[in-house]
DNA sequence: TTAAATGCAAAGAATTTGCATAACA
DNA sequence: TGTTATGCAAATTCTTTGCATTTAA
C-alpha cells in the first residue's frame, strides 16, 4: 500500500508551482509502480515504453525538479549511476562490496550512531544519500570460512 | 608520526610483486606527506610539481594498483571526484550537506550500528567507502534558528 | 499568452583503455 | 631480457547545458 499515489504527488507538484506534463507524470508513475531503485536510465527505458519520444535530458531535468520539490531523492549505492526513489520512502541502504546485494536498512539501525554523532559532534545525521558498504551475511561467512 | 613511511610502503609494493617507479614513489610520498583527502587531480598536480611529465592516467593506474595491494583506499565524500588516502588511515567520514565541511568520524562512532547490523542482518559494516551525510553543528543550529 | 518544459545535439567531468615506447627487476 | 609501467590520445560513462520549439496553465 503505497502512501503516495501518483495523483497525490501530482498535487504536490502543482502546489510547488511546477507544471504537470506527460513525461513528468510518467516519471512519477514509474517511481510509484516500478522497481525499488531505478537508475535514471532504467526510468527512461520504462517511461519510453509508454512515451517513446521522451528524452534522457527530460528525465534528468524532471528528477532534478522533483528533488528540488522534495518529492524524490537520489542515492548512490556504489559506483555507477545514482538510483532514485520517492522521498517518502527514504531509507538507509546497506550494500555488499563483494556481491553487490542491496539491503534496506531498518529504520532504527542508524539511531544509536545518530545519537552519538549529535552528542559528541553536534552533527545531525541524514544517512540516506550514500549507501553504507560492507559484507552481506553470505559473503561475510564465505570470507571467514575460505581463509587462504 | 605517520606509521607508514614511504620506504615501508615501497617495501609493501615489492612484496606484492609491483615495481617501484618514480611516479609511483611520488604518489606514495604525496599521500604520506600531503593533505588529508586529495583527489586524483590534486595528487597529480602535486606529483607534477616534482615530475612534470607524469600523466593523469598514470596516477589513476597507480592508485588502482595501490588499492589492489591494500596500500590505498578511496572514499567518496560527496558528488565530484573520489579522494584517496593510505589504507592504514582508513576512517569514516561525516560530511555536511549544507556547507561541505568534512569531519573524521571517531573510531567508535560506527560501533553500535555495526553491532546492530551484524546481529540483526548478519551484515559486516565497512563504512569507509562513502561518507555519511548530514548537517554539521553550525549548519544544524542555523537550520533550527532560522525557521522561515 | 507567457513562463515553464521538451527534444535534440553538444559539452562536461571523472575516469578508463589501447597501443607503442620506456624502464624496472 | 622480459614483463610491467608510462605517456599520449581517444573512448566511456553518467550527467548537464544551450537553444529553438512546444505546451500547460
Amino acid at each position: 500500500m503505497p502512501l503516495n499515489t501518483v495523483e497525490e504527488l501530482v498535487a504536490q507538484l502543482r502546489e510547488g508551482g511546477a507544471r504537470v506534463t506527460t513525461a513528468r507524470r510518467l516519471v512519477l508513475t514509474v517511481l510509484v509502480e516500478g522497481s525499488q531503485h531505478p537508475t535514471a536510465e532504467e526510468l527512461l527505458a520504462t517511461v519510453r515504453a509508454r512515451a517513446p519520444d521522451v528524452h534522457a535530458s527530460t528525465v534528468y531535468r524532471n528528477l532534478e525538479e522533483l528533488e528540488r520539490l522534495g518529492v524524490v531523492v537520489h542515492t548512490h549505492l556504489g559506483h555507477g549511476p545514482a538510483t532514485y526513489h520517492l522521498a517518502s520512502e527514504a531509507h538507509g541502504h546497506l550494500v555488499c562490496e563483494s556481491c553487490g546485494a542491496t539491503l534496506e536498512a531498518p529504520r532504527d539501525l542508524f539511531e544509536d550512531m545518530a545519537q552519538g554523532a549529535k552528542r559528541r559532534l553536534g552533527f545531525v545525521l541524514r544517512p540516506y544519500h550514500f549507501a553504507v558498504l560492507g559484507l552481506c551475511a553470505a559473503c561475510a561467512a564465505r570470507a571467514t570460512t575460505a581463509q587462504p
